[in-house]
DNA sequence: AGGGTCACG
DNA sequence: ACGTACGTGACCCTA
């Protein structure tokens, strides 16, 4: 303190949490916590301290509050702030909260009887000020800017809370005209309808204003007023001297009130971050917890975790451990990969009691297994799948998994979701438990503690972190309606990816190394070929040494350039084609290269010895629109446009003689969602009656008479035009798809938007809703939020409207093919097929199919796929069955 | 670790 | 006028 500046803050409770209350007043119903409170002053109000704290920096605070209805000035004048509206219910019921949370804050409050939050202020401003503080004032309130001088600034809330305007006794100048104890004058003169009392009769801001920068006071007015020329106003000011004086004295702030605080009362402590924390817990502020968290406001004591009262499980105690109907349960594997990643431990709760242990064996001790495997004992987990996976791995057969904190947490955020507990935790305000990063390290030294203390803590704060948060993430589901998407579907859905991906797909390496020798010939035929024409050999693999070659030794025109330097694309390349025979050659190496690196070699690495087959991971709460993803290897992109890729699908096949790889995928299902969702008439009709949809659009926007005249080229065109809508389509987009004008683009779309117009009304309605609700919705109502949507960049916020119109098609995709899987899956089962479902790629089934099993198959798969959901529109699924996966078209 | 490129829906 | 299609993952090179 000794060469920093002493700042003491003051602020006007009341009239603050007043303007607080009214900024956020269209959102008082959203603003309410799971107890029926609302909470939109409390959330400005702690809006308006941090853009204060922020601005100001105080080593002082205190916030003021009125005592009471009585004050020495209802007293001097009984009508004093009378005839005001009641504070409403909605407001008063907050104000003991936001006293909570300044006390969690560290923040002195105070009120005094007899006396206004505005006499407390002007008390402790000239303490202050008499101190050597710079004073800073923060009121929604006019009346304080009295107290503006060199020392005080007057912070009046504009326009909501957040906006300050600061009066300095200049400021007063410009505003008033008057000096700020001149305001107390000029107050008297024209009275103050909120307060209610009158000041002289048609006295108003001008008048009183100038006034007062003639007489300066009151008193000295009247003592002039004589002098004055007979006029209207010198006669109301004679009749109304006892209103001015009476004025006077109620427009001044008393700035010795009996206060009974000393500057050290109100040193600014700093928050408390643990109440603070159960603060925002309560009040269900999400975003004050996660910005605490982002802050780093928990480092330090808070961030070591809690510490847990847990029982190291023995051998012999499992056979002892008490009944239960529901237990929480984790397991920890040691890495992303939970196929391979070695079993570090686990923790199991039941009732209030923890237990850990590092011996996963423990686990297939009778009784565990029969918790574990028994349906009816309800299991709360962190990532079902990877539990369930993991489980398998030790011969146990997990049932009865009801509740998927992971899953629950994607569902209520899909933005800032991880894979990590100790994260998720953190983003729901909740520091008990640290994160895995913290606890094991990152890279090559992650590693399990090898104390116990340590490791046994944290896998019992997970496990305790689960049944904590049960409740709240289920309301929150419940709130947003996505209590069916959860139990439902993303629940079910996990069960059969586990199932999935334990099933994996049968590759045949000798396919592939085929593949890898030919690939390989041909590899090195370019290579050297590429070099002679180039006069030199360099990096082929290397963008930048291409660039060199290409734009600078062959001198070909630059077409495009990126951060570092020239763009190789293929993009750029096509256009290159017939300036040097090197670029078709380079086009040729590329395609050849990126299969035989990423597929054929790709894939060789990832056979599973033990059963020469493929498992893939999918990735269930990584998407932001619903989609799974699909990882180690990513079996969701292999190739299929171009024959030589197209052959790396010949090594997937079935894993039985004779068997067949059987595949179904939806026909346009994003077309047809998207007709669904818009209600357009004319699509609609175009998928009833079974139209080529891309034709159908060439008929419509080339205004042809039938179906039958269209021409490949106009297909094509319409077919872009129809993905181009789903994607949210600009002019330029398509007419760099199409190799058009923009011009011409233009005129597709508006031909477009004129034959389909419910589709134009979707894509205005999608935008709006998500403005509205800061969010897009899918038909199961999986939802992603869009802060953008209200940005002011103009390509930040067109993105977040593109967003708006595709999120809601392709998740609800998403969700259909998830239902599909689901009762697939049902299907097999009950049916008791061999048949295992072992590829999802987004709109496209998979199926490892037993020869004798293949006519079943043909009949179910379609049938189920096409019954996932009724739209408004068929669904339309094709099969295809072959020998492998090339095959199976 | 990040960018460029290219594989998929 | 803005600068642009939506959603992913893997490989390679270069820092």
């Amino acid at each position: 303190m000794t060469d920093k500046k002493k700042k003491l803050l003051l602020i006007d409770g009341n009239s603050v949490a007043f303007r607080a209350f009214f900024a956020m007043y269209q959102q008082l119903d959203k603003f309410k916590n799971p107890e029926g409170l609302h909470t939109n002053a409390i959330f400005a109000f702690k809006n308006m301290l941090d853009v204060v704290l922020k601005q100001e920096e105080p080593s002082h605070i205190l916030v003021a509050f009125d005592a009471g209805k009585v004050t020495f000035r209802t007293k001097m004048y009984g009508e004093y702030k009378g005839g005001r509206d009641k504070t409403p219910a909605e407001l008063s019921e907050q104000l003991p909260y936001i006293k909570e949370m300044l006390q969690d804050m560290g923040i002195a409050t105070y009120e005094l009887p007899d006396y206004e939050a505005d006499d407390i202020i002007g008390t402790m401003a000239k303490r202050g000020a008499d101190d050597g503080f710079d004073v800073a004032v923060v009121t929604g309130d006019r009346d304080l800017t009295q107290l503006a001088s060199e020392h005080v600034t007057v912070y009046v809330t504009k326009s909501g809370v957040t906006k300050l305007e600061a009066y300095t006794p200049e400021h007063m100048q410009e505003v008033n005209g008057v000096t700020p104890t001149e305001f107390i004058d000029m107050k008297a003169l024209m009275g103050d309808a909120s307060d209610n009392y009158p000041g002289v009769t048609k006295v108003g801001p001008k008048t009183a204003s100038r006034l007062i920068q003639k007489y300066h006071t009151v008193e000295n007015l009247y003592e002039h007023v004589d002098e004055m020329k007979k006029s209207k106003l010198k006669e109301n000011l004679l009749n109304d001297k006892d209103k001015a004086l009476l004025g006077k004295k109620l427009a001044a702030i008393k700035c010795d009130s009996p206060v009974s605080l000393t500057m050290e009362q109100v040193a600014y402590q700093g928050a408390s971050v643990a109440d603070l924390r159960r603060f925002y817990e309560k009040m269900n502020f999400r975003r004050f917890l996660s910005d605490m968290a982002e802050n780093g406001d928990f480092a330090g004591k808070e961030a070591e975790g809690k510490q847990l009262d847990f029982v190291k499980l023995e051998k012999a105690a499992v056979a002892s451990l008490p009944e239960a109907k529901e237990i929480g349960f984790y397991l920890e594997i040691f890495g992303e990969n939970y196929h391979l990643a070695p079993f570090a431990g686990f923790a199991l709760k039941i009732g209030q009691q923890i237990w850990v242990s590092r011996d996963v064996d423990l686990l297939k001790e009778k009784r565990l297994r029969g918790f574990l495997e028994n349906k009816t004992i309800v299991k709360n987990v962190f990532d079902l799948k990877r539990t369930t996976y993991g489980l398998h791995r030790l011969g146990i057969e997990a049932q009865g998994i009801g509740y998927d904190m992971l899953l629950a947490s994607y569902l209520v955020d899909n933005e800032n979701n991880s894979n990590d507990l100790g994260e998720v935790v953190h983003q729901y305000g909740d520091y008990d438990v640290k994160s895995d990063l913290d606890v094991y390290g990152k890279g090559k030294a992650a590693a399990i503690p090898d104390d116990d203390a340590v490791f046994f803590n944290h896998l019992a704060g997970k496990v305790a972190a689960i049944d904590q948060l049960k409740a709240s993430l289920l309301k929150q589901l419940k709130d947003h309606e996505q209590d069916d998407l959860f139990d439902a579907i993303e629940i079910p859905t996990a069960r059969v990816l586990a199932k999935m991906e334990l099933n994996g797909i049968k590759v045949e390496a000798k396919t592939l190394q085929a593949l890898q020798k030919e690939y390989g010939d041909r590899l090195k035929e370019l290579e050297s070929k590429i070099y002679q024409e180039a006069g030199e050999e360099f990096n082929l693999n290397s963008p930048k040494q291409l660039g060199v070659i290409l734009f600078e030794k062959l001198g070909l025109p630059v077409i495009k350039k990126t951060k570092t330097g020239y763009s190789t694309s293929v993009e750029v390349l096509n256009q290159l084609k017939d300036k040097s025979p090197v670029v078709s050659d380079i086009l040729a190496y590329r395609q050849i290269a990126k299969i035989q690196s990423t597929y054929v070699n790709g894939l060789l690495d990832v056979i599973d010895p033990a059963d020469g087959k493929i498992h893939t991971r999918y990735l269930q709460t990584l998407t932001a629109t619903g989609r799974l993803s699909s990882v180690d290897p990513n079996l969701q992109n292999i190739p299929t446009r171009t024959e030589e890729g197209k052959q790396i699908r010949k090594a997937f096949v079935p894993s039985t003689p004779d068997g067949y790889i059987f595949s179904c995928d939806y026909s346009q299902v994003e077309l047809r969602v998207l007709a669904h969702v818009s209600g357009d008439a004319n699509m609609q009709e175009a998928f009833k009656t079974g139209y080529d949809i891309h034709a159908h659009t060439a008929m419509k926007i080339f205004h042809l008479s039938k179906i039958d005249e269209v021409t490949p080229l106009e297909r094509r065109r319409a077919k872009a035009v129809n993905f181009g809508i789903v994607y949210g389509i600009s002019d330029y987009g398509l007419s760099k798809n199409l190799g058009i004008s923009r011009k011409q683009a233009k005129s597709f779309i508006e031909s477009y938007f004129d034959q389909y117009p419910g589709i134009q009304a979707y894509m205005d309605q999608a935008v709006k809703e998500a403005r509205e609700k800061g969010y897009a919705e899918t038909i199961m109502h999986r939802r992603r939020y869009l802060p953008d949507i209200h940005a002011k960049n103009f390509n930040v916020r067109s993105f977040a409207e593109r967003t708006a119109i595709n999120s809601p098609i392709q998740g609800s995709a998403a969700d259909i093919m998830k239902i599909a899987m689901i009762n697939m899956q049902k299907k097999l089962d009950e049916l008791g097929l061999k048949t295992k479902m072992v590829v999802q790629v987004h709109d496209e089934l998979i199926f490892d199919v037993p020869k004798e099993e293949l006519e079943t198959i043909k009949q179910i798969v379609p049938e189920v796929m096409q019954k996932a959901v009724s739209l408004d529109v068929p669904l339309l699924a094709d099969s295809g069955w072959g020998h492998n996966w090339y095959d199976a078209k």
